[in-house]
DNA sequence: CACAAAGTGGGGAAAAGTGGGGAGAGTGAG
DNA sequence: CTCACTCTCCCCACTTTTCCCCACTTTGTG
């Protein structure tokens, strides 16, 4: 279970430190990609594991086909040096908005990595709109497809 | 597993380098051929062993067929030279569209390689596309044969 | 306060990617 | 048959990127 925010910083190199609390829950396996929101998000090989079931071959259908290029080909896998850093390639920080510093959040099953900017939009709700945002969700659940 | 997205160059000789990732996954007996929406696909051995179920015989449907005479009849085996480069013969590349640049996209299973134009139409779906997408796959899932 | 753990920054060796020369096989024209 | 030409490999040289290692600072803990 992943909890808290933390603020680290990305060195010129695009190094990013994980921090040590949710590093150790991150066994080999584990995969970053793009995720809603313009923000990253890090799955333990378990979470990864539910999307593998998407395969190209002759016989994938149009809509699959294109839903797996998008999810694996912004995928990569985490490696991390000797210090617990992961390196964020060009193409991730670009997408989304991340130069100086970083805000690593733990969101219950998965990571989530952010802009200054975005993580800020987040944390700036007021106790007002929280309790109005969980009364919709209880709403949704309460009434599934709408 | 093939994860990620590649920029490489496509010199006057029709070589491009296979990122060193994909490479070292790649055993002898890898094939690349033609494949959906423009792009060239490279399976590995264990991949292409499940296309060969597409067999000619008297009974075959006209549209197998056709679909096997295209991937086989467009397949080459990969050949690396020393540089980790295969070359895209000239039939490949005018189907594919590549000229100077290819984008080299791990799919999972296997390995796509596409035009600046052609990538660049599967990555520019906004968020809420790449949900519809989502959705409409799981949906197809749950209810399979429709 | 002292010690350990976590995070930050940078240099340099090694690996990956790029471009081009040139030998040898195959092809076609004179 | 010979010559010119193309195409395919194989080799070498150069540039860029990656990643491994070391050192320092900051934070947390006993």
């Amino acid at each position: 279970m992943f909890l808290g925010t933390y603020r680290h910083s990305v060195d010129t190199k695009g190094r990013v430190a994980i921090p040590a609390r949710f590093r150790e829950q991150l066994p080999s396996g584990t995969v970053i990609s793009k995720g809603a929101e313009g923000c990253l998000q890090v799955y333990p090989p378990q979470e990864w594991a539910q999307e593998q079931g998407l395969r190209l071959g002759s016989t994938t259908p149009a809509e699959e086909r294109r839903l797996a290029r998008m999810m694996f080909g912004a995928a990569r896998e985490c490696e991390f040096d000797a210090q617990g850093r992961i390196v964020l390639s060009a193409d991730q920080r670009q997408y989304a908005g991340i130069t100086g510093v970083a805000w690593i959040v733990g969101v219950n099953n998965l990571i989530e990595i952010w802009n200054d900017e975005g993580w800020r939009r987040i944390g700036e709700a007021t106790p007002e709109e929280y309790t109005r945002i969980q009364d919709q969700v209880a709403e949704r659940r309460r009434a599934p497809r709408t």
